[in-house]
DNA sequence: TTGAAAGCGTTACCAA
DNA sequence: TTGGTAACGCTTTCAA
């Protein structure tokens, strides 16, 4: 491995020269610099990152913490790795499967300098201990945090909910039921405000024992179908929100083979907008995670390079997609 | 932020001694190592990530270059950052999108000693190029390569695809399909080996046109279907293998959709053995993937630590699933 | 336009 | 058990 010293000496100039020259510094002459540059084609040389970043004080690498990666995660760190290496910063994964000590180990990498910053998602650790790296480099959160150290590019679930809530009453649907995640998260609270709120504007009766809480995939969707039709006196409710499409997936897989006709019999509205829903024709809502990515980016960078131009967040909107679910 | 030299000038040994601490090196008296430590704690010291990658030569960093991350990648990149993060690696992504442009920046931050390995899913550049890059550092596939430069931990899908055809003939099935993905791609051409040896072996009739290409996904699936069912008279399979389990999926949905009855109308195989087919009963073919990306990572250990133990390669193999479908 | 030298924060070798 | 000091490979400031 050829290093700058040994381009210098061999070109005979210094290494100051030569680390001018890979960085396009306009204080060097044409013929230096096509001395140098000839003699690092020919020793074949590339500058070590490593030092580079011991130098600079900055390793361009953002690090990404999550409990694992799943469906739901995909377009947000798919879009969030593309945004990023489009401004020369690669991406971390730091996976903690729920336990908060292997958590923290991506924010002691912030601490450490070997990430920039950080981009989290749902954490387990207490929200004040991890607002207190925010003095190590900043971070930025895709959940929603109680915490004002540490921004967020989440979205109000209020405002998308409310969508299908109008959509479905809209559709003439009257008996509507929540397929809900988890039950103290912020996400479900804002849904069930805008639930409570649309019964009481359109003056419809709250069935209580039609919110569901606990209904995250495919197979919860399942068993919920299963449950509604085990009575067949009870009245059944004509149309089910989910809090995701994989649950909405499940319902509209289940309600078939058991020969209910979707939307007909009981329509479907998932959440996200996610392939599946597409591939599989279910009404959905829109939730541009993708563009939160990019936003999440952008406020990384803003605090990092605080001298640059300021890129302004993408204002986003939840927004319903109809398809053959209702 | 405090550095090692002033926990050395502040402590009154040297350097050296401190860095013996940090690496709890057995050469340090129990009072030095007290007095040095007391003093870490209070200025809330922590060793520079990058200072220790220069000094030491390695990044403890393995970059993951695929073309993007997709539902069959999740378990073999959960999987991979987990055993990583185990032993004291992280995982950088690398996205490349198929601009082989944008795929060489993985192997270039390998020469940039920016990750000490790399680990690729599907490359699109020229094979021989990604070898040359093997004098940089270990690499590894989980594609199946032609190069034997590159070793690899994908399987052969012969015996996978062997496996179903076995099942659903011993179920009584005759009339087999194929939803294969990409036509040149050795899976396929190893999957319709298995397919022609099979039926040679049962004696049962060959249906070129039962064997599709391009079925990716759970929408070509449900096309699959339609296109299946346009001509009435036509004599039709009786169970049909995917190369996925999305595929499988999008059959199963658009079978039911259309009153057929699975199994007893279509019988459906998927691949993969994903969380979908667990959730969707859909009978599959388990593929290891969790435990290649393992292997993947002890192999780029073995070449990494060559002192070390070499751990073994895990003896893989595909299974059969029997679910709700066949 | 160029060079010398002092960082950046560690590790590791050789002495003591 | 400890210390001195030269790496590691680059950037950056100050002079020339």
């Amino acid at each position: 491995m050829s290093n700058l010293d040994q381009i210098a000496k061999l070109s005979g100039f210094s290494k100051a020269t030569v680390s001018r020259v890979l960085n396009q510094s306009p204080h060097v002459s044409q013929a230096t610099r096509d001395i140098i540059l000839k003699i690092m084609n020919e020793l074949d040389y590339v500058p070590n990152g490593n030092a580079i970043s011991l130098s600079k004080g900055q390793t361009l690498q953002i690090g990404m913490c999550t409990e694992g990666i799943n469906e739901v995660m995909l377009p947000f760190l798919n879009s969030f790795v593309e945004t990023a290496s489009q401004n020369g910063y690669q991406t971390i994964i730091y996976t903690s499967g729920g336990d908060a000590k292997k958590e923290l180990q991506a924010f002691e990498d912030l601490r450490r300098k070997r990430v920039d910053a950080l981009v989290i998602s749902t954490c387990v650790n207490d929200q004040a201990l991890l607002g207190s790296y925010r003095k190590y480099g900043p971070i930025v959160a895709w959940q929603r945090m109680e915490l004002p150290e540490i921004p967020s590019v989440a979205m109000n679930q209020y405002d998308g909910y409310m969508l299908g809530l109008e959509h479905v009453i809209g559709q003439g649907y009257t008996r509507i039921a929540n397929a809900f995640g988890r039950p103290s998260s912020m996400n479900t609270l804002s849904r069930f405000k805008a639930y409570q709120e649309i019964m009481k504007k359109y003056d419809l009766p709250v069935h209580p024992e039609w919110s569901f809480n606990g209904i995250y995939s495919i197979r919860e969707g399942e068993q919920l179908v299963r449950d509604l039709l085990k009575d067949d006196n009870e009245e059944r409710p004509d149309v089910i929100l989910c809090s995701n499409d994989l649950v909405a997936a499940g319902i509209v897989s289940e309600a078939r083979k058991q020969l209910l006709k979707v939307p007909e019999d009981l329509a479907v509205v998932g959440f996200d907008n996610t392939e599946l829903a597409h591939s599989l024709g279910i009404t959905s809502i829109d939730n541009p995670i993708a563009a939160q990515a990019k936003n999440a980016f952008h406020l990384l960078m803003n605090s990092l390079n605080p001298s640059e131009v300021k890129v302004h967040q993408e204002k986003l909107q939840f927004c319903l997609v109809k398809r053959a679910t209702t």
